[in-house]
DNA sequence: AAATCATATTCCTATATGGGTATATGTCAA
DNA sequence: TTGACATATACCCATATAGGAATATGATTT
């Protein structure tokens, strides 16, 4: 199996850092596909397909004016990721005790086998061989 | 271009079910790889593989117990996605004005141009065609 | 050293991109 | 109707999976 779809959910959709910016740029106010092009500087075949992605999977709303078609941020499609990181908050919340014993040098990282840096690979991955 | 890498960010990284599922049960306490294949019913290599990924990113650490390797959740990671999603928040905790105006039938959907189905595509996308 | 347990990596493959470029579709103006 | 303007799709392609099966690497015990 290959790699989720980016319609699949919002997780998704929301990985790609260009939509990223577009869901910044008309979270506040809705915006003709013209001025995203502009603004963000990518090309209008790409912007069209990024809100088309964007738009499956709920992150975005659309209505028509004349020509243009106005996309604004459904702000409330992102609230399930809020929602799954916010679970996470209370472990950095309560952060500050660890950066505390740091300071006053408890412990030596360097004596333990505590570890985070990560191993080369002999093959880069990209599988193909013969 | 394809497809930014899983492990080009923790947005990336995160996108996949299966990595948000492994976080979610490392997060509080470390655990041995072989736990989490039992726990979440996933093949051994694929959870190696994906906790490579979530390494890569810095979603997690790893420690050496003997033969065992435990990882566990790195919170602070995440704080960047919490982050991105926060600016957000207070888009819809102000949509409570929009509901009050809903519930008393300010103004009827159907008769403006909002939209947000989803037309169909002639073709699927799927690229081919010869 | 050999056998065993715990994890990591390799190899293979079907699938889904995201960027370019060209073109189709839709809407308003002359 | 024809032309100009605004967006959406179609195509092509290089690239990166994620899953499955087989195997390699590491560490511990006998």
């Amino acid at each position: 199996m290959a790699r989720a779809a980016t319609t699949s959910d919002a997780f998704n959709a929301v990985a790609e850092p260009r939509r990223r910016e577009i869901l910044n740029f008309i979270a506040l106010q809705e915006r003709p596909v013209g001025e995203i092009v502009d603004s963000l500087g990518m090309e209008q075949p790409s912007v069209s397909k990024h809100l088309r992605v964007l738009l499956e999977v709920g992150l975005v709303n659309v209505r028509r004016d004349g020509r243009r078609m106005l996309y604004r941020t459904n702000a409330e499609a992102i609230r399930p990721l809020h929602e799954w990181t916010e679970t996470f908050a209370r472990y950095w919340r309560h952060q500050l005790s660890r950066v505390k014993e740091r300071a006053e040098g408890k412990s030596n990282p360097s004596n333990d086998s505590e570890r985070d840096f990560i191993p080369r690979r002999k093959d880069d991955y990209g599988g193909s061989k013969n």
